[in-house]
DNA sequence: CGTTTTGTTCTACGCTTCGTAGAAGAACGT
DNA sequence: ACGTTCTTCTACGAAGCGTAGAACAAAACG
């Protein structure tokens, strides 16, 4: 999988917080929104040329049904991070070992949600 | 963490497969042999000018005592893998939503893993 | 319909990262 | 001191990304 830019991943951070397709404008917005004081608002040309790029990467779709073509994540944000934890242990040549780094340095919280989650696999 | 290109990725990857330092020098034959027929071979300058970029990234530190200076990776392959994981992970604003969908896409080897890894975990 | 408004694509530029390596400099053996 | 070996400095071209104007298309409106 591709990455993301810091104004790529933004846009995806705004498609995420909402289920609903946006457009162009109502994207520079919610990015405007988002960054309250601190950032400038980006030209909607900007937003429009970030999304064409996430479109060719793959990380959104878009209806070109009605005017204001509306956009939308292709995957949710869970689901996109369970890909990128995927893709980095496929890269390890010993997923086992990496795996147990991994669950070696997960906080106690953390793996008793790992736990309940195993347990629920196996119950269905 | 910074990312990796390709050849500092390849880099890694040599001094990840085999626990001892290696110069410059060394490297570039590993490369080499490495990619065997396919790939040509790089000169030593180049291999010079990734691992400065590396340590400038804090991937590899170097021995200076002796001349030809070593050159060793500071995080171990799965160590740093785990680490990848977490930053992934740290990046979702649901955790455990995020695990629960990792969880949900290993497969049932890896599930295995996980439950004696995490039950090796609470028997120490 | 022609015009104004709104939305999209095209094109482009500057910055940064990365592969690439020569030129110049430093250190070491003899 | 001299050549050899190693490292640093400098540089360049390609690609990715933030940025947005210019040009084009479509819709709204009078």
């Amino acid at each position: 999988m591709a990455s993301l830019g810091d104004l790529e991943r933004s846009v995806m951070e705004v498609l995420w917080s909402g289920d609903a397709a946006l457009s162009a404008n109502e994207l520079r917005d919610a990015l405007a929104m988002r960054d309250g004081e601190s950032g400038r608002t980006v030209a909607t040309t900007t937003v429009l040329t970030v999304l064409s790029r996430l479109e060719r990467k793959g990380f959104v779709s878009r209806t070109r049904e009605h005017r204001p073509h509306r956009y939308q994540a292709l995957l949710s944000r869970e689901e996109h991070t369970a890909e990128l934890m995927h893709e980095v242990l496929d890269r390890s040549s010993d997923r086992d070992a990496a795996l147990a780094r991994f669950v070696g340095t997960v906080s106690d919280g953390e793996a008793a949600t790992l736990r309940r989650l195993l347990d629920e696999l196996v119950r269905r």
